[in-house]
DNA sequence: GGGTAATAGTTGATTTTGTAACTAACAAGC
DNA sequence: GCTTGTTAGTTACAAAATCAACTATTACCC
């Protein structure tokens, strides 16, 4: 059996599967903005990820940035020592509760986000710019429901 | 400024930033398929890929599996290795060209691909599910424009 | 209030990935 | 047919992600 017969026989096939489109789409999107944050601040995407979520929702404390980036513990420490180091972010006990800290980005961080923000904001438009403005709102709504956000 | 305000203000906010959306939904998608594979025969994601493509095209080079999951050539050789070790597929020597070698799955990992398959295909149907028919194919066709797939 | 469990965050060990350099085979030009 | 360049695939080393165990603090509850 040749490949053409066997991908049309399969009716379910690769270019199809909604978990390997996902991603295919996901990293596809992401490779063009990482090369801005590495490049210009040689950041990692666990980095950009919680210096985003500071410079959006203002003060946090890292478990709160864990439950809405989704991501481990342990990333999310290791990423706030680097930007603590830096200088982008500085740490604040909760004197109510001295197991958490609160976070905030330092002026230079603010500095940092902002860049990227705009950057990020023209690299969202242009990704949006692929489809009509309803067809593009259905996507994040779609995406939205797979990612479990709704 | 409370993160409700910070919110507001922002028309660009990072539920709707797409590489993040994109990013969101391809994990989660991913998450529940992964513990199938992973759990019933101790496979990699890079290992599944693999195995899906020789199951679905039938004999490849390790080169073409490259191109078409445009993944690392690295990633795919180890997990080459580890599907040959594990007797999954078994490799022959391009006669014509000796650098390269032919990929094709054991009977055993046949079983184990149509298996996988199964799971795949009804998984896939469940989050297609998620909508009606237009809204999947038009969002498969979506995420291939930004994948860059088409 | 003392013991047990839970929570915020960190650290260390292991696994996986990414980057570069490598081997072996082929191709092209002269 | 020898040199130079290219290609398929592997390997070695560095970077990063994952997982488990740890510290310090708070909550529960008898």
């Amino acid at each position: 059996m040749t490949h053409e017969e066997s991908k049309k026989n399969d009716e379910f096939d690769l270019q199809n599967f909604l978990p390997f489109l996902l991603n295919q789409a996901a990293e596809h999107a992401s490779l063009e903005f990482q090369s801005v944050y590495k490049g210009r601040y040689g950041m990692l995407r666990t980095e950009w990820r919680v210096l985003f979520h500071l410079g959006l929702f203002g003060e946090m404390t890292a478990k709160e940035i864990c439950e809405r980036a989704r991501m481990h513990k342990t990333k999310i420490s290791r990423a706030v020592a680097k930007l603590e180091q830096r200088r982008y972010l500085k740490r604040t006990r909760d004197e109510g509760d001295r197991r958490a800290e609160w976070l905030t980005l330092t002026p230079t961080g603010q500095t940092v986000y902002r860049d990227l923000h705009g950057v990020a904001a023209a690299y969202d438009a242009k990704l949006s710019g692929l489809f009509d403005a309803e067809e593009a709102a259905l996507l994040r709504k779609m995406l939205q429901r797979l990612a479990g956000l709704d």
